[in-house]
DNA sequence: GCTTGCGGTATTTTT
DNA sequence: TACCGCAAGC
């Protein structure tokens, strides 16, 4: 019990009521910085060292396998022991750990594979060339992305295409159909179907159902706003109607309403789950005041969440610093100059360039180069993602799944032995005639292939085989090297140019990586499976080094000092083509809510008047979310060179009253800057001398507002930085 | 079967 | 602009 009380000294009152609540469902509305994280890992230690619940009975899930990993290294440190038994993880790695445990029952060949993207993206070429579907109707892209938004709904393409109304739905259902027949033939599964299985599993067989639920008996789960509804179900299957169900989420923070995210799942909680308490964390620990509070001033205009504040415990701090540039470039000069004057004061891993889109990494890249700024770059091309990783890789699954006909489709011409289209066509038919997979005709060489095809397909199988065997014995990552080898996937890349090094050092990292795993007992199909649940979250973070990323890779992360850039309307908010409805407007405005929220203390926000994208220039109007910024936290600078003061460019005020009481265009409320040339009434001007009671001397750098508010940045030599309103804080002339 | 060149298209992406 | 995928030519 003194454990127990021990931990929950550690914690603030909110925290405290979260993680001390006994059985039920608990939601816990964890708002940016508030401590989501801790409140989770000690609920979870408190549960286990009171007694409540045994960690065999414990099933955590999360979204990455890095905040897994992340969640049961705190909760062990905080027992002080190992967390064994139970589950911690992600929902996907749950669901495929179900299916492989139960194929026959999911109506699964033993061993299915995995369909990756890629591969999703080849069967629905073939598909939609199949039905002479036009890609002007229907791209391959928009057939993924609604099949998956089908599947997330639960919608399987029997129920697609009862649901359909109108000739485009019927052409998609029909298209999700043979879609669906590709992977069941090919004898895998897709991301979506791992989900959607595992619930059909759950639905159907009552005794494995139940058995689960009698063994997780505590159930946990973190970002709970970006849930999908399949997801919600498995818990649902899991928990029962009054289950031990703790969620933490923050519905400001739901950025992947894109890929099934249900906002409807936190906002409703209380009315699926009766009884339900709610804990609402309002402390922030992360952002300076000034910064939540141009924060609160953005997510203020979203109509579709709980109202509520978060009370900065960060203290005071410096302004957001809002600076309109003449176009990208200056705008990445802007920020490579600002991190360069912090270099040496600050850790340039807690610097970060949020963007929304990766197309706009690149002129950060370069003037962080010109200053010699070390940076990475998070997401752009991922590790898994490379072309040389993911041969590799269809050579394992095949080694791993034999019949796993899309893994045979990449690797069995890579490299190029002569096995070209037409000959997998013969092989595609063969296949449908004996009722096979892909694999197994190849094996068993039909009479057609001419007898170039016939030697290399042998040698082919040959290979894989050996290289089964081998799997058997060795560990895994000789079984790696011996097939980067022999398959002359290594020889591709002899050459000494800078790509074929690169590639070659990829290579090597896909060694380690399966040695390590084979350290870990896990064998090659084991390895195989992990890999194709790992993205790039786990990304090798320096602390030396500028982190540029997107605004959705940033999330769960924290900086001393972020640029948000390219707020510009049409960038962010992002706006595509197609209908811009309103829920897209705040799901954009999270984003940026989010990048935000990222900062400790110091926030910058940059947009460009001009913008070349793709190609074009592109006119860039400020974006709305920064009007909604309030002006008392902002410190305002402009490109040398751009004329017009910042606010001129600002659209017509949306949503907030004040702002629309403010016109931005009036010639007499812009500011008195360094570019105005009338001079103030009382006579502030930057770069006079003052005096202040408490802060001592200092000087004026900047005079804001209209003569009746005004507003004073002065930097003071003991106290630094402050905006200072000159009425009602006692400044003398120095 | 491989190389070259043209044209079309660009978001976000925990799994 | 830059890259990727596809089709035509070697």
């Amino acid at each position: 019990m003194e454990r127990t009380a021990a931990l929950l000294a550690e914690l603030d009152e909110d925290q405290r009521q979260a993680v001390s609540h006994g059985d039920g469902p608990l939601l816990v509305v964890a708002g940016a910085g508030s401590g989501k994280t801790r409140v989770l890992t000690y609920r979870i230690a408190w549960l286990l060292a009171g007694g409540l619940a045994r960690s065999h009975e414990v099933l955590a899930v999360t979204f990455t396998n890095k905040a897994a990993r992340e969640m049961v290294e705190r909760v062990e440190r905080l027992l002080v022991g190992p967390l064994a038994g139970g589950f911690v993880g992600t929902f996907h790695r749950f669901a495929l750990q179900l299916l492989r445990n139960h194929p026959r029952e999911a109506g699964l060949p033993s061993r299915f594979a995995i369909a990756d993207e890629d591969d999703q993206r080849r069967m629905l070429d073939g598909v939609l060339k199949r039905l002479a579907v036009p890609t002007s109707q229907l791209s391959p892209r928009a057939a993924r992305s609604r099949i998956s938004a089908a599947k997330n709904a639960l919608l399987g393409p029997r129920e697609a295409a009862e649901a359909a109304r109108g000739a485009q739905e019927q052409l998609l259902a029909e298209v999700f159909a043979a879609y669906q027949e590709e992977l069941r033939s090919g004898g895998a599964v897709d991301f979506d179907d791992m989900l959607l299985l595992a619930v059909r599993l759950l639905e159907r067989e009552e005794p494995i159902r139940r058995g689960l639920a009698g063994r997780f008996r505590w159930l946990l789960v973190d970002e709970f706003q970006d849930t999908n509804r399949v997801q919600a179900r498995l818990l649902a299957l899991l928990g029962g109607t009054r289950p031990n169900l703790t969620v933490v989420g923050d519905e400001d923070q739901s950025i992947y309403r894109w890929r099934g995210a249900e906002l409807d799942n936190i906002l409703r909680f209380e009315e699926n789950y009766p009884g339900a308490r709610v804990v609402t964390l309002g402390r922030n620990y992360r952002s300076a005041e000034p910064i939540l509070a141009a924060a609160a001033g953005v997510i203020a205009n979203n109509a579709s969440r709980r109202p509520k504040r978060l009370t900065s415990q960060a203290g005071a701090g410096g302004p957001v610093v809002v600076y309109q540039a003449a176009d990208e470039t200056d705008e990445a000069r802007f920020v490579a100059d600002e991190i360069a004057r912090r270099r040496g004061r600050l850790e340039l891993g807690e610097v970060a360039v949020l963007f929304r889109i990766n197309a706009q990494s690149r002129p950060f890249e370069a003037e962080l180069v010109r200053l010699a700024l070390p940076y990475v770059v998070v997401g752009g091309t991922r590790f898994w993602e490379r072309a040389e990783i993911k041969d590799a890789l269809a050579y394992l699954r095949l080694v791993a799944a034999p019949d796993d006909g899309l893994a045979f489709r990449r690797a069995v011409n890579v490299p190029a032995r002569g096995i070209g289209a037409a000959t997998i066509e013969h092989l595609e038919r063969a296949a449908a005639t004996w009722q096979v997979s892909l694999p197994e005709a190849a094996r068993r060489l039909p009479e057609q292939l001419t007898a170039r095809a016939r030697l290399a397909l042998e040698r082919f199988t040959a290979l894989v085989d050996e290289l089964r065997g081998l799997a058997g014995q060795a560990p895994a990552g000789e079984v790696v090297e011996r097939l980067l080898e022999q398959s002359g996937l290594a020889a591709q890349y002899a050459g000494g140019d800078e790509e074929d090094r690169d590639r070659r050092a990829n290579l090597d990292q896909l060694i380690a990586a399966a040695a390590e795993a084979a350290d870990r007992g896990l064998d090659l199909a084991g390895f195989v499976d992990e890999v194709a649940l790992l993205t790039d979250a786990d990304a090798r973070t320096s602390a030396q080094a500028v982190r540029l990323s997107t605004l959705h890779a940033a999330k769960g992360l924290e900086f001393d000092t972020v640029f948000l850039v390219g707020l510009e309307d049409g960038l962010l908010p992002l706006r595509r083509e197609g209908a811009e409805n309103l829920e897209d407007e705040e799901e954009e405005r999270r984003l940026a809510y989010v990048g935000m929220t990222r900062a400790k203390r110091q926030l910058f926000l940059t947009a460009a008047r001009v913008r070349r994208l793709h190609g074009q220039l592109m006119p860039g109007r400020p974006s709305r979310f920064l009007l909604e910024v309030p002006r008392e936290v902002v410190e305002e600078r402009t490109a040398a060179f751009g004329r017009e003061p910042f606010r001129s460019h600002l659209p017509r005020p949306h949503a907030r009253r004040e702002a629309a009481e403010a016109p931005a265009v009036e010639p007499e409320t812009r500011k008195f800057g360094a570019g105005s040339r009338k001079p103030h009434p009382d006579g502030w001007r930057p770069g006079l001398k003052v005096r202040h009671a408490t802060f001592g001397g200092g000087v004026i750098l900047q005079v804001q507002g209209t003569a009746a508010q005004t507003r004073l940045v002065v930097f003071f030599e003991r106290a630094g930085r402050k905006v200072l309103i000159p009425s009602l804080a006692k400044l003398e002339k120095a």
